[in-house]
DNA sequence: CACAAACTAAACCAACCAGTTTAGTTTGTG
DNA sequence: CACAAACTAAACTGGTTGGTTTAGTTTGTG
């Protein structure tokens, strides 16, 4: 069923990916030719398209690949032990803010919001396999910390996203466009502002 | 200096720009032709070659006249008479909700994203009219809500970024990426979670 | 009416691109 | 060694693109 995995040369496509991966996120899916991502994975045109129907289907399998890393890179978001709230969502906050800035996370996350329009199944296969499942962990993370008295708060999935999203600020959007760093907005600033916010807000009742 | 402002066939100007930035933003840049600009605004090829040095310059000029527009939308960004935080924070989060979710932002915000690599003037420009002095508004209004005792916080900045991050969560995502709306996290939703988390962050000291 | 600026349609160019084909080479296996 | 699967380089097809040019038309102004 899942494919009869074709011998040692299965290297071959790993390298096609990898070269696509780099094309399309460098120049865009529109201004990377399956010529260029054939020279630079060390490969022949022909066998770009022995491996993939078009190049259409080689910019899906980029897409999938990627689902399948990310669903790994979640297991890595486990929670520190610790009794304190602070210590943990600081925790949390840095694996976050390391995962989005990373340049794969990054580049894929520019190209899916670029090619939304015309691929919108490979776009919603990113976002449920990525951000949604991402955020499903931490709801698991932040029901655990209110039914231990640490947090409060009336719906989860709703204080998870505010958390995650102030994360996402002025830091984030500079790296996404490119621009130069302000370090008012630094990724330490970012964390401790955004726990100290979701300190207050998500406080148990007294 | 400023162009001697050529005669009422200016509007032939208006005509390719409005075609362009359709075009740009249904296809992105690199997949709009410049015969489909033409053809849409209804003007010869030629016509666009003798207003726009190249398909690049045009691209830039789409930017700039959207920077401009930016400046305009910005003093809608009043805010209302009263003295209770719950009112204005909501009345701004509406405000800047609709204009995030606007079809014009939205679609300049996705291209901007995909052509910052390699257009990164445009992009800074862009970021600095747009984002960055509507921020810079806020702080103004948030300045204001202290003065008055309203609201508490250290960091002006910080806390506006926050406030405006919270408001770009799951429902602006899965605008951007074409996604079919959340009931959970709609528009209403979002603002509520957003003013309510936010008043219990900055509430003022008792 | 005359004149110049701005426009138009259409042909044109050189470059590029997705995808195919051909003819030949590598490579692992029995 | 023999055989088949996978690969390669290179040429080729049909189509598109950014940009230019040509030859002719519209348009406003004095």
């Amino acid at each position: 069923m899942e494919k009869p995995l074709s011998p040692r040369s299965a290297a071959k496509r790993t390298a096609m990916l990898d070269a696509a991966q780099r094309c399309f996120l460098e120049s865009g899916y529109a201004s990377t030719s399956v010529d260029e991502v054939a020279t630079r994975a060390g490969v022949s045109k022909a066998t770009i398209y022995a491996h993939f129907a078009s190049k259409d289907d080689l910019f899906g399998a980029i897409i999938c690949r990627r689902c399948d890393d990310q669903a790994e890179g979640l297991s890595s978001l486990s929670l520190p032990v610790s009794s304190d709230a602070r210590t943990i969502l600081t925790a949390i906050a840095h694996r976050l803010m390391a995962l989005f800035l990373s340049p794969e996370v990054m580049g894929i996350y520019r190209i899916v919001i670029a090619e939304a329009a015309r691929h919108p199944e490979l776009a919603k296969t990113w976002y449920e396999a990525g951000p949604l499942r991402g955020k499903q962990r931490l709801c698991d993370v932040f029901d655990d910390l209110k039914r231990r008295g640490l947090l409060d708060f009336d719906d989860t999935r709703r204080a998870v996203d505010a958390f995650v999203s102030m994360l996402r600020g002025e830091c984030f959007h500079r790296v996404m466009i490119n621009l130069p760093p302000n370090p008012h907005f630094s990724t330490e600033a970012t964390i401790e502002t955004a726990v100290n916010f979701a300190l207050k807000a998500f406080a148990p009742k007294v």
